[in-house]
DNA sequence: GGACAAACGGTCAGAATTGACTGTAAGTGC
DNA sequence: GCACTTACAGTCAATTCTGACCGTTTGTCC
């Protein structure tokens, strides 16, 4: 009956980092679900099912939970994005229709959790000098390691073209700036018209033999912004 | 002794246009500096300078302020826009530099107070589902609007190629998308290294005649978003 | 010129939120 | 095993914000 490890022994420890933990991840299904503005602490402890003591006792002040809510958000997507690049690169294909598998799984980021916890705090960021330079050393180190995963997932054969560069911030930028239309319009992700445009930018410019796709067949019935 | 027309003769239905006009600039004032959870009634009626029954007169509930505010910064903006069309056709110069100049004028908007304001309520939208149902038609007119600006600065030389419309969309979202980095990364954005790379894919795809600029000189020293 | 209502001015109560504060149980080190 | 401290639990006062409410002035219409 004798345990081997340490069975319940609930090591204080380990109990409150569990708390933390739990009070994080509340704190950023909240800002996904609410907004930055309803993210109360009072929902957050509700959320979490924890008592006012315990949150208080780990973030003694609201603005230093949503401080630590950046540091979280952001080392949660850089793990992710671990996985993420070990998960895609053996799906390695052809490079004929690599492009298009790699913008649209590219293009799939975009409706994750990550993406709008970061632009509700980006906004915030934009007026709370704390948050802000929270933020900043943060968030640039996830753009490098961003860049480092979608250097793998477009693989050498592309990533070495002198135009890649270019490319690839073309997209990152376009998407999360097409993105953000999406707070307000809501479509079907999969079919937005900003596709075809941006499998159109990898042909012309990374595929040296470039298919005869010269105009863009893009039909704008409904202006999207 | 006689005044010509109607002096000092208030009229009520003036007085009342000017108080509307007086709360909507201070929210969106409010909404530049203060971001969106500190634009409260009382700081908007304070930064208005009105009474609280002013206000509340005009506006009876917070939520219809912020919608009524959306409107106003789309109906401004349009206005603005009208305006500045007239300004920047007859600069027009040969077609060779217009690139560059246009696209620094097209990236400069990115730092007006539309845009911030403009993506406050948009984020605030995603949570917030009146203000997403008003938020939506308002910019999908101001959309088209904007899109026929762009057209005029670029002028029919570029917006009659086949791939204007794409380079077109690839700008507008892809300066937006590096603007929303602007939130927490201050620096100065005419030395955006980004603007090297919409002025090459500009060249690549709208010069027939295409300069000698094949790679993109960017030096990434310091990873941006 | 008199009734009427819009357009306020100003106060206040109720609700929500934050963080301080006191009390307590349970690991930990010696 | 005893003192000590972390990690809570739960209450509460102070603050803040919102919208209701009541009173007053002043265009406006007939």
């Amino acid at each position: 009956m004798a345990e081997p490890a340490q069975p319940q022994r609930r090591t204080r420890s380990k109990r409150s980092a569990d708390s933390r933990q739990l009070i994080l991840d509340a704190t950023l299904d909240c800002l996904l679900e609410n907004g930055y503005a309803r993210t109360t602490t009072l929902t957050i402890q509700a959320r979490a099912g924890v008592s006012r003591g315990r949150l208080l006792h780990h973030f003694p002040s609201r603005e230093g939970l949503l401080v630590a809510a950046c540091q979280h958000l952001a080392s949660t997507h850089l793990a992710e994005l671990e996985n993420w690049v070990a998960v895609s690169l053996d799906a390695r294909g052809s490079d004929v229709d690599r492009l298009d598998r790699v913008i649209d799984l590219f293009w799939s980021t975009f409706e994750q959790r990550y993406f709008w916890g970061a632009i509700e705090l980006w906004t915030a960021a934009r007026t709370d000098e704390r948050l802000r330079n929270t933020l900043m050393p943060e968030e640039r180190r996830l753009g490098t390691a961003v860049r480092h995963v979608i250097d793998a997932l477009f693989g050498p054969t592309f990533s070495s073209n002198p135009r890649y560069p270019m490319v690839r911030e073309l997209l990152l930028t376009s998407m999360r700036g097409v993105a953000m239309t999406y707070t307000f319009d809501r479509r079907d992700r999969h079919s937005d018209p900003h596709l075809a445009i941006w499998r159109n930018l990898a042909y012309l410019l990374l595929e040296d033999a470039a298919p005869a796709v010269a105009s863009v067949p893009l039909q704008h019935e409904n202006s999207h912004n």
